[in-house]
DNA sequence: ACAGTATTCCATGGATTCATGGAGGAGGAG
DNA sequence: CTCCTCCTCCATGAATCCATGGAATACTGT
């Protein structure tokens, strides 16, 4: 790489690139792209200590992926916009289509192919066609900060307990974060075991936000 | 991050961040984006030595973003796919909109805002008109890689003694790599100062190609 | 087989990154 | 003002990354 000026601006657009080249802060950029959360919720969400969390948090803030809004005592960080949710979902993407270890991880951490998955359209149209429930399954203060207008939110914890909510009459299209996400496989699993028919959506709510679907409950206070 | 199957998924997406976390890798990835080239013409065109420039580019390899042929004693570096060019891109784009640091280095590098700047269909409209002619000042081994059709092939270095190959009753739209290249600019400028009216491509090839325009000269023998 | 060219491999020292625990600072409640 | 919570800053040792020059390897042409 060069001195002088365009070294400099190379150097610069690496700090993009350093701040995505580490396994936790890729884990919290894929929180945040749920949603606004402080810091001691990541640190809780990704098992990390405090000071661990706060510093990767803030490698992200320096590379300008996120930002910062303090409400009284609590930082509450939340990715800059939805072109870094862009980047996050190309980066999986390239990485999912080019590096054959990728494929190979991601098939041990989702387990076996054995559920069904249908895509965004094929899921309005069975709504609109009343075959269909849509089952939010990731954690309660995700769906709060946005989520498929008219989805159920069970967290993928609860479900066992709380099957008897889901009408029995209607098929259930369970969806969580992302592409990569165990949840919602986990929840059509776990839906199929007890004899409801259940598919999940092929990715997830990051795909379907960017995809320019409306969403519902993303107020902020 | 967690041990386990999902820190191992999350550690290999990292590769792919960790590549990007470089200058000097980004500035090759930025020459590959211009088309394929062997070792030795890459180390040439970002002045690295030989050793530096094949870590890197196997470092880039070990990531998926790029993939290798051999030709004789020469090894050829090509990008995997245009799905690495649109992460590359949208590292850019990042990069420019949310670091305020890269916005400045970029304004160094580039010179002031001096120049006039025209979009693409802008450009398709003053070509079929007969007003415009189109220019590539990209290094000649990059225009034989892949070029807008009908564009003209002048190298910035050789741009001031060839000034008469250009029609004079024309004006000159002139493009180079992409959004951060500099050879654009400085043409326009050049050309200004010789009284020809130029004016500059907004991005440039690559942003060309992804966009699905048509390319000519591509082939690969 | 031999010489020549293009590339990769290897060893090395210096710089950067990482996780972690404890101190320090900022803001709110009493 | 004082405690309390949430977060950031700092020091440290281990691990990783980086540029570089010289040796080793792969292939071509004779």
């Amino acid at each position: 790489m060069p001195d002088g000026a365009k070294g400099e601006l190379l150097a610069q657009l690496a700090r993009v690139g350093k701040a995505l080249g580490n396994g936790t802060r890729l884990e919290l950029l894929d929180l945040l792209a749920q949603g606004p959360r402080s810091v001691a919720e990541l640190a809780a969400a990704a098992h990390l200590g405090l000071s661990t969390a706060s510093a990767h948090l803030q490698a992200l803030k320096h590379a300008g992926l996120v930002t910062t809004t303090r409400y009284g005592t609590t930082v509450e960080y939340a990715l800059a916009g939805d072109d870094v949710a862009a980047l996050w979902h190309r980066v999986r993407e390239v990485a999912t289509a080019r590096v054959a270890d990728v494929g190979r991880a991601a098939r041990t951490y989702l387990g076996p192919d054995d559920t069904e998955e249908i895509g965004r359209e094929e899921l309005l149209r069975r709504v609109a066609d009343g075959r269909a429930v849509v089952l939010d399954v990731r954690p309660g203060p995700e769906f709060a900060a946005g989520h498929i207008p008219g989805a159920v939110s069970i967290p993928i914890d609860e479900l066992a307990g709380r099957l008897e909510e889901i009408p029995a009459d209607q098929e259930v299209v369970a969806y969580c974060r992302g592409a990569l996400c165990v949840f919602s496989h986990d929840a059509v699993r776990l839906l199929a075991a007890h004899g409801r028919r259940a598919v999940r959506l092929t990715d997830g709510f990051l795909e379907w936000r960017l995809a320019g679907h409306p969403v519902a409950g993303a107020a902020r206070p």
